[in-house]
DNA sequence: GGAGGGTTTGGAATCGATTCCAAATTGAAG
DNA sequence: CTTCAATTTGGAATCGATTCCAAACCCTCC
């Protein structure tokens, strides 16, 4: 049995297909006799409009993509919630799609928007450069969250990277650390935020920064573990070590403590968006949390007012407020 | 500037619509020189072919959409992947959105596979019960991956869960264990299966199950933990404890751990799906590892056929082979 | 130079839902 | 019983890309 039309309903109802569509959108404009009629026949015939019919004739989907290189990432996985619980209101529905970090497969998906397969579009962590960020947001609707081009060009919401490095650096310090290390990732725009945080606390406080690591592939456990053997082979071992995210801080912990060392009297560990792992990891990490819900259900906000009101174009950068949790793997 | 249309492109080419989009197509009934006014057109007016109303012509989207309670699961996410390049390499696009286990937000999900908003749908981990489940499959594009329904009205990829908690249990037993605990998920069917499996090694052995706690809500990290400590409130302590998944386990060595007790000396325990977790982990976890990649990538060779081949329906269930990693939190 | 083959092209019809306009119906008021 | 306004209805036009059919074109060969 094909699928039922508009006009299949129409003459099983008896009515015109002008009725039928008053009724599929509720329109005050229909008799209660008609309405029955119809609904009796759209049931009857187990009748759905075809979404690709009525996004040509309204010009709109209704629907919004995500885009992230990974959805392991628990902040990520929280701000989406965000997105898609703000979206849901609004009568959106929200779709995500891995890039897996592949320029071409990024724009695959971007595509989806300039196509009109949805409305709007979220970029968590894009592949493709700011200049193609920023030309993208200027013509159509598009928002970053969590990891946003430097400029006010574009519109993004995220926390201060660079502030939040800055003052888990300075707890590390003020927690007694002299010789501080860092375990990065500069590939993301985020990473170097974090470094610059990092070294400004160190210049603050009249200290130089100690070895310095970055990872290239991806920035898990295993590249912690990696980045940490590296730093436990040189002679003078630091005392502090802040990494870029608490996986990798997980691993860092757990290669000092392989190697006999303990945490955080032999040295001091801090990791980065208070994810499950850093309660997992033992000691419990010090790390920065991210108001991620709030994040995504900002961003969709602001995604919202672009897709609807003609011609309105927000730029520039919102930064919620980070915090600063301490844990038992920086208590002196 | 409006969007332009295929007969915006016609005009400054100078040709008719047809040649327009039997370039678009790449149909080789047209001449190099139409060709090139055309392609010449396209660039200048930055035109693409809207996607709502290629659909409606051509009844068929290219997309497919995935759903999963949550995309935190490392065996969905990586099943989710195995998908995505499997589709990638037959043309189609992949998209994932989370249910957060709401039956209103799946439905409105599935609607978009009713409606011809997506051309086929997998299923990681419904809310809907298994009978909706099979009439959905039934008349759509439908497949299922890891959490598929009893029967074989539908089609499914998995492992065979029963047999895996089998597995593990019975290496818990070879291990010396006699007092054997399980921590487990009655919500979803594989929970069911895995506590089946592991019944049935105890009962294989001669041996009774000691307590067998189920959680109700979230099956995470704190589940774990709040499940072991009521464990450990008990005067005949279990000697191993078998969990199912390796995040709850991770809870559960903690809780062993902060309890002055060690695993697995005083108490082995086992988790399941070899996630990063099990690498975490102090001691890391014995487990069991799912082909996830590959579970998606069948499963959406199976959905390809579905989705293409007039009247294929392929029913049943494929079980993929599980592999038993044994790793320190259970040697002897 | 013309007939016959293949190649290329134009343009109308089509997909299914929405919307607008005019026509039909209803109801109330006189 | 008319008249007028308000309510309800039918149906054609529309959205933009594809596809089919017929017409136009180009060669080649006799």
């Amino acid at each position: 049995m094909a699928r039922a039309t508009v006009q299949d309903v129409a003459r099983t109802a008896g009515v015109s297909v002008g009725t039928v569509s008053r009724v599929l959108n509720g329109s005050p404009a229909v008799s209660e006799a008609s309405k029955e009629k119809v609904t009796a026949a759209i049931r009857q015939l187990n009748y759905r409009p075809l979404a690709s019919a009525r996004d040509l004739r309204r010009d709109r989907t209704m629907r919004i993509l995500a885009l992230a290189k990974n959805l392991n990432s628990p902040v990520i996985s929280e701000a989406f919630r965000g997105v898609g619980d703000a979206a849901a209101l609004s009568g959106y529905v929200s779709l995500i799609a891995p890039t897996s970090g592949d320029l071409e497969r990024e724009q695959q998906l971007v595509d989806m928007l300039r196509n009109g397969s949805v409305d709007g579009l979220v970029l968590f962590s894009p592949t493709m450069p700011d200049q193609e960020v920023e030309a993208l947001a200027e013509q159509l609707s598009v928002v970053q969250v969590c990891e946003i081009t430097g400029s006010e060009a574009a519109f993004g919401v995220s926390i201060d990277d660079r502030q939040a490095a800055f003052d888990i650096t300075r707890h590390l310090i003020a927690t007694g650390a002299r010789r501080l290390a860092m375990l990065g990732f500069q590939a993301a725009r985020s990473g170097r935020l974090r470094e610059s945080g990092f070294r400004q606390a160190l210049a603050d406080a009249g200290l130089s920064p100690g070895q310095m690591l970055f990872v290239q592939g991806d920035f898990d456990f295993h590249a912690g573990r990696r980045l940490t053997k590296k730093l436990l082979d040189t002679d003078t071992l630091p005392d502090a070590i802040f990494c870029g995210n608490d996986i990798v801080a997980a691993g860092c912990v757990r290669e000092i403590t392989d190697a006999g060392l303990r945490v955080p009297d032999d040295i001091a560990v801090a990791g980065f968006d208070d994810s499950v792992q850093a309660e997992m990891c033992v000691p419990e990490l010090t790390t920065i949390r991210q108001p991620a819900y709030e994040m995504g259900r900002l961003a969709f906000d602001s995604l919202l007012e672009r897709m609807t009101v003609p011609g309105a174009h927000r730029r520039g950068r919102v930064f919620l407020p980070h915090e600063l949790v301490i844990r038992d793997s920086t208590r002196a």
